[in-house]
DNA sequence: ATCATGTTACGAAAAAAATCGTATTAAAAT
DNA sequence: ATTTTAATACGATTTTTTTCGTAACATGAT
């Protein structure tokens, strides 16, 4: 059940997460922006997932319209403890500092996080 | 230039950054801890990231001793730039709040992290 | 009704990554 | 000197992932 997406099914689940649903064409719309492969690859890796598990479809129309099945929080949770342990000799600062000089946070993001720092503290 | 270290060879270069450097063995019982794969296994792809120019090695006895080429920081960089950007969308935030709610970072490394945050801040 | 278009299904191929078996060889042990 | 042990080299195979071509089929346009 722990199911480790591959790379080209987590950009398209990345996707899904933030649309909730959407046609293959959609999708493979939005990925075309960054990469240069066809549609019928697209919706191949999305069927894929489908009998996989990872994702549903409304298969009323002609046109399916696919979901996520698999939760946000809980796929990213196990997405970044592998990678921290592999990538990050398991060090959560350090890939913490890694990602906070790369990606650019705005002042509000960083108050969220001081907040949820003390939270963790606190919780000690 | 661009290296992409498969997960196999993370694995690998991981260990190697810690260690500075070693022979094949050393690396295959340490991985043998976690994998069951064979001792060639190990061989090979270590050959293959010396010939890619991941690692470099000394051949001086007939044990090669392996070292890596790659820098650490580096090669973490693109590495967290990519998975942010395919795993949680670009947003530093999130990705970091999930690290830190998994790994569980000691207090003093959470002070780290908040004078990170604050040197952050004074750079805008 | 026919045609054009857009969609899914299916199967195959290509590409990438991981695994292993065997041969060879150097070094150490006997 | 011979044998055993442990290492590398090499090639092949297997597995996983990605990619695409083609057929079948609905739907809407003509």
């Amino acid at each position: 059940m722990n199911t480790k997406p591959t790379e080209s099914e987590l950009e398209i689940l990345s996707l899904l997460w933030q649309m909730k649903k959407a046609t293959v064409r959609e999708i493979h719309e939005k990925l075309a922006e960054s990469k240069d492969t066809g549609y019928t690859t697209t919706l191949k890796i999305m069927q894929i997932m489908h009998s996989k598990g990872i994702l549903g479809r409304d298969e009323q129309n002609r046109t399916h319209v696919y979901y996520p099945l698999v939760e946000e929080k809980a796929t990213q949770q196990n997405l970044v403890s592998n990678f921290m342990a592999t990538a990050f000799g398991g060090s959560a600062k350090n890939l913490v500092m890694q990602a906070l000089g790369q990606g650019n946070p705005s002042k509000e993001e960083l108050d969220e996080i001081r907040a949820f720092l003390d939270q963790l503290e606190k919780d000690k």
